[in-house]
DNA sequence: GCTCTAACGGGTCTGTGGTTCCGTTAGGGG
DNA sequence: CCCCTAACGGAACCACAGACCCGTTAGAGC
């Protein structure tokens, strides 16, 4: 009678985290290679090897699955690299985003992932931590970049690293051009050019 | 028996034409207010006061309908103003889009706009077109710049605009962060910066 | 290793988005 | 102004995504 809560939080171990598991790796493939809108939660149950009846019971909609999605990716972080000079590491961010973006598959998922989060608030939600949690693993070399002397003090470290992201997915999304490397360290370029300049100082003293 | 090719192209005029404009503002009403998820083309039919069989006929699915709407949507353009300055110019461009992404109904539009592209290449295309016909009556300006000697000889005008619109687009469907004017002038700022200094030269020669 | 029950899963039912059928309305050429 | 037929529209039909029921499996505490 007294449930706890949402299904999977009483026991969360063995077979609930096995089933969890297989269930976001198959809703990420549908999501890959179907997209957002060609998904169903019968055939992300049928790839996962496990009842529909549990994918239904567990996420309920197709938005509520891509928003746990998002929770587990944001998890994984991969390291950055550190190259010495502002440039050279929002370029080493730009043709990481670049490579991430321009893959078949991973390209993809992001595609769906994005539309996914325009119509639901709580995907909107976790898309945004998950980017957060990225920008947030960059924003450092930004902040070396100030130390050194490389921008001026109060630079909005993770306004730089959004700036270097933004050219790549407004051609991902919108314009539809082709995403080759100059695009990533032109991108990379003027980021770094504008932060030099004093472009993302915080509240600008009148100018 | 010997059909001329799709339903409305032979009799394009009078009736077809008012069903037409009916249902695509009706679209365009039910994807600013339900977003690309929540459509339905009896929804449609029903806002534009017309059959659903009519719709189905002429559109056949959702992404279909979408493309036609953003087809028509190219059509109509709206004149760009002139400051006599590049960043006067870009910052002009910056607000307009930021008027436009912030406005409730506008920006829940072209999310929904955006989204339905990232499944299906026609919509995709069409979006694509739409933003190329924008981007190139705003690229003047830039040329007029170079002519101008504020920016070096080889600018890829479109590329400048194209980076003046980025941010302001991520911020939207990605970061998730506040759209405010400041997001605006700081992206027309850093592109005007970026195109001085020569990022957006074609085949940058060497450097 | 026994028990309790959270969580899974096959099978069935249902609401609704999309299709088809066929009669009706209205452009547009003669 | 009349006719022909392109295009519209109401209604019945169909398929399938998603909800529900109830028996089965397997964590977790003792």
């Amino acid at each position: 009678m007294a449930d706890g809560g949402e299904p999977g939080t009483l026991r969360p171990g063995g077979r609930t985290a096995r089933v969890r598991e297989a269930v976001l790796r198959a809703a990420e493939d549908a999501l890959t290679e179907e997209g957002f809108t060609g998904l169903d939660l019968a055939d992300i149950a049928r790839r996962a090897g496990v009842g529909k009846t549990t994918v239904y019971r567990r996420w309920g909609t197709v938005t509520g699955l891509v928003a746990d999605l998002l929770a587990d990716m944001a998890e994984q972080s991969s390291p950055r690299t550190e190259t010495g000079s502002l440039l050279g590491d929002l370029t080493a961010n730009a043709r990481l985003v670049h490579r991430t973006l321009t893959d078949p598959r991973q390209g993809a998922l992001f595609k769906a992932l994005i539309a996914a989060a325009t119509g639901d608030a709580r995907t909107a939600a976790a898309l945004h931590r998950f980017y957060d949690i990225r920008v947030r693993e960059w924003a450092p070399c930004v902040r070396q970049a100030v130390e050194r002397g490389e921008a001026p003090e109060g630079t909005d470290a993770q306004e730089v690293i959004r700036a270097v992201s933004a050219p790549l997915y407004y051609h991902l999304l919108i314009s539809g051009g082709r995403l080759d490397e100059a695009v990533a360290d032109r991108a990379a370029q003027a980021a770094a050019i504008a932060a030099r300049s004093g472009v993302y100082v915080r509240q600008p003293a009148g100018g």
